[in-house]
DNA sequence: GTCTATACTACGATAGAC
DNA sequence: GTCTATCGTAGTATAGAC
């Protein structure tokens, strides 16, 4: 399936995401995506509008490979626990797949100031619209597990922060990652370690008892 | 003490630090910056060489306000799950204190791309070696712990990087933070609320054995 | 130490030919 | 749908008067 010589807009967008994340939206200008993609500056104006508006359509993209993949897996039947597990496997799967995606997360949540003024793109209320959704999923999955007493009595908000954090701030944090770590964020070995260290992390933090595990400890 | 009033120097570092926090390097421009301290734009070059330069001797002395806090908590002679309970709480403790030390120190995370391929300034490897040492004391506390089986046998890395997301991330989430938490991210309540809840986490997910802990759990 | 003036480049965006 | 040409603005940085 797919393959379909792709469009000159997915183009633009497949160019812009991997520029954006790497250096933001104020640091990406149009002519060297126009320059990357193969095409004139111009060109792109006949794609998008605007530069925000190629800016938050990237963005909805991004979010939506992973709302469609998470989406299906916090909704399932299981118990709180297992969900959560499976839900960070899922999560950490969708970072770890385009070196990309966890960046720009990441810059999205304090670039906000950095747009024009001007009368705000629809786009970026759709974006908006989608990360909602997704938070307000996992949220209703913790305060579950919570209410049925098999996590610990915590503050709801401040966990779904800590688990923001323990995911896509690792996944966005480059250099200093990888420094830390001694290998790349993204091979495979790497991924398996940070959902192993996560999901023990949570097992011992999070759940109201410490809970029957993989391997790793006595 | 202090309050001596402040050179040129310091307001243009002061306004920088602002500025840069809200919308990174290529967000800002010397315009924008010589304005808001109310100088002409061509006398921020009599202090500062290059953009680079102001941005990297901002950044520095970022760093060394919280190393300044950090390291006489970290080489006390107490037990690691105490010394990291202070830890914690002394880098909230800075990280609450300005508004855009959080996002500064997330920012600068990857925006290494950001700046003109041209020789590089001394400054940026000053800012370097400055986080390295802070990072290097945090890595010693948890290998103690970790040896003395204070501490869970974790990955000494992968618990970095959590703590990073835990505490840095969570100070530079602004608006998605604050919607989630339905208060101010800085707020004495909130800033207190996120201590307690990332010493429960690692008293019950990090420490050996669940440990005697303060109030909010069974 | 601050100013005005300026050099040169890049920016986002538009017009109009093909 | 892509191109060349152009507009107006703002970017970093420098020169030189005061």
């Amino acid at each position: 399936m797919a393959a379909d010589t792709p469009s000159s807009r997915d183009k633009i967008l497949d160019v812009a995401e991997a520029l954006f994340a790497r250096r933001g939206f104020s640091g990406v200008g149009m002519r060297e995506v126009a320059d990357t993609v193969g095409l004139g500056k111009s060109s792109l104006f006949h794609h998008f509008r605007t530069k925000t508006q190629l800016y938050f359509e990237m963005l909805d993209r991004v979010l939506g490979r992973i709302e469609e993949r998470l989406t299906p897996v916090l909704a399932s039947p299981a118990q709180p626990l297992d969900k959560i597990d499976a839900g960070i496997d899922t999560l950490i799967d969708a970072l770890a797949e385009h070196p990309s995606t966890a960046r720009l997360l990441l810059r999205s949540l304090f670039e906000d100031d950095d747009f024009p003024e001007q009368a705000q793109e629809p786009e970026q209320a759709a974006a908006e619209a989608r990360l909602g959704r997704i938070l307000d999923s996992i949220r209703r999955l913790l305060d579950d597990g919570v209410a049925q007493g098999v996590f610990r009595p915590v503050s709801v908000p401040h966990t779904m922060q800590t688990l923001i954090g323990a995911t896509v701030y690792h996944f966005a944090s480059g250099e200093l990652g990888e420094g830390l770590l001694g290998e790349p964020l993204l091979s495979a070995d790497s991924v398996r370690r940070r959902k192993e260290e996560l999901r023990n992390l949570l097992h011992h933090g999070l759940a109201a008892q410490p809970a029957r595990d993989g391997r790793n400890d006595p």
